[in-house]
DNA sequence: GTAGCGGCTGGAGCGCACTCCAGGTCAAGA
DNA sequence: TCTTGACCTGGAGTGCGCTCCAGCCGCTAC
């Protein structure tokens, strides 16, 4: 598989993908006749695991340091294991705090609902101007 | 309040804030009679609002929008209140995504932890160079 | 044979969100 | 009076994660 169509099938760009190589994130695929890069399809499980792994937060550094144990095989599971499970954490902590302000958005809509509405609202939570005080 | 002050209340580093007053997220606060910043201390409340939006993946440009429709007063509650509810939306959609990927990292987890004990796993799932082909 | 297309490399450039710095002012304490 | 420390401004620098570009090569179709 050429560069291009891996790009479209991935998703990624083509320089994107050059970049991800050149970082140590996919592995320098073979090449072709001409000097061309010819991809295993099997990298696209692994470009939608990173994908995966950067949509959850984790930055490019330590994508690269997994993708290095990855490379060195089996005798890298328990450190792999671990990243994973820290990251892990990580993701739940990120979806705990993202449901509190989720909740805080919920009663600011709502109270700016009521404003709208010229409903009376609890002078502490918001003030004439519109410069609400509360719920922030 | 000064700058410093504001800053370890805050938890926004003093170059933040004058970044953030620069760009607009932040009124220009009264001086005092040395030319220095004096601040009022709701500026707390709406700094946390702040911090609450940028945390929830708002950046920097739909921030300063937000902030000049606050300064206009109660005339943009509307306007206020559909931003916030297109990102209450956003929010809601990214608290699902990570949810499956917290999932399939469990599962990663648990098929890494079967793999270090030397347990069969499906072939389908992990091949013996613990280049792992699945649940990705 | 030549036009077009896709690919190649090395390196520069970019947007975001700060962060740092030089060179200066000002107020309060020893 | 002198020193210290917090603050001031304008502007340059940083790290991340790409993105773009110039200039080149090689295959395929006409």
């Amino acid at each position: 598989m050429q560069i291009g169509e891996l790009s479209r099938r991935s998703g990624l760009s083509v320089d994107t993908l050059r970049y991800y190589e050149k970082v140590g994130l996919i592995e320098p695929p073979a090449r072709d006749g001409g000097g061309r890069r010819d991809y295993d399809p099997d990298i696209l499980r692994w470009i939608d695991f990173l994908g995966r792994l950067k949509a959850t937060g984790m930055g490019i550094g330590e994508r690269v340091r997994y993708a290095e144990l990855r490379r060195e095989g089996a005798g890298s599971l328990t450190e792999r294991r671990e990243i994973l499970e820290a990251h892990r954490q990580a993701i739940a902590e990120r979806i705990e705090a993202l449901q509190q302000s989720l909740d805080l958005m919920d009663d600011k809509i709502d109270l700016y609902g009521r404003m709208e509405r010229g409903e009376p609202v609890d002078p502490a939570f918001a003030d004439c101007a519109g410069q609400e005080r509360a719920l922030t």
